[in-house]
RNA sequence: UGGGACGUCGCCAAGUGGUAAGGCACCGGAUUUUGGUUCCGGCAUUCGUAGGUUCGAUCCCUACCGUCCCAGCCA
């Protein structure tokens, strides 16, 4: 066995759990897990966590994972959703080889360990309303009262659940329902809803059926089907689990996985609710699942998100029961250390200022400058950049009456333009409004490429766009989605809705070095001084091409403003 | 007020009877042609509270407080 080190391999209850049972021999020191999501809605970062848990203990224990399509309720479930949830496991970088699955195979081994359960006296098939079930159910402090068909003969509900399967009734009218207690303190013990008639299409198995069978009879039966020996899910399942256990135990089947729950992941400034993201799908307060404003796997790929820094960001928050919830900031730093270390630097202008340079040559022609393509990485070469005699700089990197520290362009000083000159501040030109519009500013020639020969110093290097060679491009700047941390905390009569970031998207055209103009979709870039930019998969062209704002970099001047 | 869980630094999180790891954030300082990166240093006498057991408790016991989940023919 293999001692990884403590720094890799951070310790969690479950890998504490599942040690034990490896040093014990359970389950012939197997670790099997699965990840099972509804196809009702696209993976989000929270999926992502239980994703790289799951797949990750398998790697680390040398097991295996399945992919499992939880698809017992036609009425929600769409192939659009499995072919996401697919394409995103697979983008995450997990592998389940052949063992694609899904709840719907399993149908016929359902209905018939259903058909078990009524042999052994354990099962009835229920013609309560869903009003009757409801009230019968009693309530959190008070018992519940058995249903008036509880003792039919196990013929008769033989006969009727045969009926039911073959679409003799109508939908609701009819229910298998296990035969537990009614008194139980844990209400999913009381006679659960084991099948119900739903005549409607599924996606797989089509108009085969018209009864379906119910996420706590299926998941624990699928779990053992597929051989399953750590069933993990999230924390609202505890109560589930003696229920779970319960179909195992009763139907004697020949393995009884064990059910784990964890806390489920919750992050500031964003909501990871399928029903909530459903609705601002629907609504349009974003453009779709994958829009980068959303906490989708598919949302965070087109922010520019890296696989790696998901992964990395689910093994720093760890695994527990705690419930907690995570600064979204935190995930900024993942995904920083990552495009640090791999994305190219290039200049690009976000909110150009013109500068002319009077003292540089007219006629210049072919000033090309070296500048270095990752300094974190020294492999990957330098480009040439050309310079000229008009060129745009940052507004932000001009201030006519700085504040002290400052240490940018203002009158009179002299700044270092990044690979290039250094520049001083001749003259500010503005408008009618007193808006500046344009500095005239000199360079020093012996300066070229960043450094003077006289060892003068400038305290402030600023980066630059030629107005004669820099192209123009589309640029999205988003910001967080909800202007508050806990998006679901409001006042009486508002919803999270009124809590979204009015300008969590800012489109602007920037200048940008020329060679940008045929990023390549899914190419990650630094903007030096600015952030980290990804061309969009969906809606960036080779000539025509749109950056999304991954994330902006740490700006400890700004910072030192805001105080 | 039934049942199930959880409470360790601003945020995450190890430790589970021998006297509080680590990361993020934050605060200093060094390096720097990105006010980026990197580096170095600081950052819980205290583990929800109160009792008890013990030579010794975050870890065991009791009570209390707080938070979350459960009354879908959803998962």
């Amino acid at each position: 066995m293999e001692n990884k080190p403590e720094s890799t391999a951070t310790n969690n209850f479950i890998k504490t759990i599942i040690r034990e049972d490896l040093k014990n021999n359970k389950n012939n020191g197997r670790v099997h897990t699965r990840f099972p999501p509804e196809p009702n809605g696209y993976l989000h970062i929270g999926h992502a966590k239980s994703i790289c848990l799951n797949f990750g203990l398998a790697q680390e224990f040398n097991g295996i994972t399945n992919l499992r399509f939880d698809d017992t309720n036609p009425t929600k479930e769409e192939v659009e959703y499995v072919d996401s949830i697919i394409e995103d496991v697979k983008w995450l970088g997990f592998d389940w080889d052949d063992r694609l699955f899904y709840a719907s195979d399993y149908f016929d081994a359902l209905y018939d360990y259903a058909v078990d359960l009524i042999k052994k006296g354990l099962a009835f098939v229920c013609e309560q309303t869903p009003e009757e079930i409801r009230l019968c159910r009693g309530t959190l402090t008070e018992p519940g009262t058995p249903s008036p068909y509880r003792n039919r003969s196990i013929e008769e509900n033989l006969d009727l659940f045969e009926r039911m399967k073959n679409g003799e009734f109508e939908d609701g009218s009819k229910t298998l329902r296990a035969k537990i207690d009614m008194s139980s303190p844990n209400i999913n013990m009381r006679d659960p809803v084991v099948y119900r008639i739903k005549k409607a299409h599924h996606h797989r198995t089509g108009d085969k059926w018209c009864i379906y069978p119910m996420y706590d009879f299926t998941h624990g039966l699928s779990d053992m089907l597929e051989g399953i020996t750590h069933s993990i899910c999230t924390l609202e399942f505890e109560d589930h689990r003696p229920l779970y256990d319960w179909y195992l135990d009763v139907l004697e089947t020949p393995c009884h996985p064990q059910q784990i729950e964890f806390a489920r992941l919750n992050i500031t400034y964003t909501v990871l609710s399928k029903r909530k993201l459903l609705q601002l799908v629907q609504e349009g307060h974003v453009s779709g699942w994958d829009d980068p404003r959303m906490p989708t796997i598919s949302g965070f790929r087109r922010r520019g998100y890296t696989p790696s820094a998901i992964r990395d960001f689910a093994e720093k928050i760890g695994v527990t029961k705690a419930e907690s919830i995570v600064e979204f900031s935190f995930l900024e730093y993942c995904i920083r250390e990552d495009l640090n270390k791999t994305a190219i630097r290039r200049m690009a202008v976000i909110n150009p200022l013109k500068v002319t340079i009077e003292n540089y040559p007219e006629d210049m022609k072919d000033d090309y400058l070296e500048a270095v393509n990752n300094p974190e990485d020294a492999s990957s070469g330098t480009h040439q950049i050309r310079f000229s005699k008009v060129i745009y700089i940052e507004k932000d990197d001009f201030m006519e009456n700085p504040p002290k520290k400052y240490f940018r362009l203002y009158p009179g000083s002299e700044v270092r333009l990044r690979y290039a000159y250094f520049i001083t501040c001749k003259e500010v030109i503005k408008d009618e409004n007193g808006e500046v519009i344009e500095l005239i500013c000199t360079y020093d020639p012996a300066s070229r490429g960043g450094n003077s020969p006289d060892g003068r110093k400038v305290q402030g290097t600023i980066h630059w766009v030629s107005a004669e060679f820099g192209k123009q491009a589309e640029v999205r700047l988003y910001d967080n989605l909800f202007l508050e941390e806990d998006p679901n905390k409001v006042p009486d009569g508002k919803t999270f809705l009124d809590n979204l970031n009015p300008n969590s998207l800012k489109v602007v055209t920037a200048l940008v070095e020329p060679d940008l103009i045929d990023a390549k979709p899914g190419e990650h870039y630094q903007f030096e001084r600015v952030g980290y930019f990804v061309a969009d998969y969906k809606e960036s062209r080779l000539g025509k091409p749109v950056f999304n704002r991954t994330v902006g970099l740490r700006d400890t001047w700004s910072k030192l403003m805001k105080k």
